[in-house]
DNA sequence: GAAAAACCGTACTCTGTGGTACGGTTAGGC
DNA sequence: GCCTAACCGTACCACAGAGTACGGTTTTTC
């Protein structure tokens, strides 16, 4: 006997909820799997076993679906990194502990075949592409520019442009082997991993550390 | 009345020859605006104006035309900046120069839909990633790789690994408003293109620049 | 001028697409 | 214990996809 709040869940709206999630598990397999054009309704029911129909019932089109996929799929990544990037006494260290971590997980498999959907489908959809912008990559920026702002201002790092600086350790850590794995390349092993980070990290500190 | 060589072209291979070519631009625009899986054999022959059977006997299947696609689209790029990598005594100005070019050329609309191409079907396909990869990028970078070797030996830049130096240079060209763009951002002006690659080109310095 | 290659149009097959209709069944709400 | 929302199966629609068949026409080649 629930408690009486007139918000009480209610098994219909949990089942409800919990059935939404699976459908747009099973989309986001598929539509990240073979892409936007390639990934077919009717495949997506079959895997979930149930009617066409309650599949049209929750989404009232492909696109909707779509849209619901990304929106799931993007949430996972915000404020991924924000523990990470705590001002540190030892500047290289701190930027090391980030790159490594910030390439790992964007060199997973999902990551990266989310990534190739956004690239894919932004051509025709610049809209996509922005949502997808502002809700991933931007607050993990936004928080690397604050923490080069901070590391500035504490004589850790040469006086500059944060942002900047922002911009070219991303850079750094996604033009390698992600940007080659994005190209048909194997997914690289961890020593792989930390070898590009430790070179980038001392790539970055050479172009923004302390003026000697 | 030709010469009475063996090997004379003949107006009928080409004509043979036209007409390919005529079929792989169309449908490298189709396959360039839509991606592989949104476009249709019947589309292609309709912009082309014939037959679908004269279509089908160029090209025995959709996968085939799409391989001649890519093979004729990266053919443009082959040898693209071998004359901008000439090595100078003015080091800085030798790699704005690159960095312009560069930046500019890859910003471009095609070249960035053939990037978002590659991207997408890729994951599908990685060898085909491979094939883009080694026709297009490689010997960019290997012309690249070459001369920050050069400007290492002449004290123009610190000892490092050149590799290295070309791979974090074509990182930093390609991770700002290329990939911004890759992600649905408008095309930017001629100005912005200016103003980041001289930004590139100082942090490049900064972190390869002769020692002090 | 004749053989033949290339080409065109059209109609066709077969499979799969997004999306709908509908009658029957299960299960939560009261 | 009834009501009703959610659900399942299945059959269905109109359409578009890749790829084929075929008879007739143009264009080279010899």
């Amino acid at each position: 006997m629930p408690q009486s709040a007139k918000k009480a869940p209610g098994k219909r709206e949990a089942r409800k909820i919990d059935r939404r999630e699976a459908i747009v598990e099973v989309a986001k397999r598929q539509f990240l799997d073979n892409g936007y054009a390639a990934t077919s309704m009717s495949a997506i029911a079959a895997e979930l076993g149930g009617s066409k129909a309650t599949l049209w019932s929750y989404f009232p089109s492909k696109e909707d679906l779509f849209a619901a996929v990304l929106d799931d799929a993007t949430a996972a990544y915000r404020q991924q990194f924000a523990d990470l990037l705590r001002p540190s006494k030892d500047m290289p260290s701190a930027v090391l502990q980030f790159t490594r971590s910030f390439m790992a997980k964007l060199t997973l498999p999902e990551p990266l075949r989310l990534h190739r959907l956004i690239v894919a489908e932004s051509g025709r959809n610049p809209e996509l592409g922005q949502l997808f912008f502002e809700r991933a990559p931007a607050p993990t920026l936004a928080l690397l520019r604050d923490f080069m702002a901070d590391g500035m201002a504490s004589g850790q790092l040469r006086q500059a442009d944060p942002q900047l600086a922002a911009d070219a350790l991303t850079s750094l850590c996604l033009g390698g082997m992600h940007r080659r794995i994005l190209w048909g390349a194997p997914t690289p092993s961890p020593e792989a991993v930390e070898t590009e980070a430790r070179n980038v990290t001392e790539i970055f500190m050479a172009a923004f550390g302390p003026r000697p």
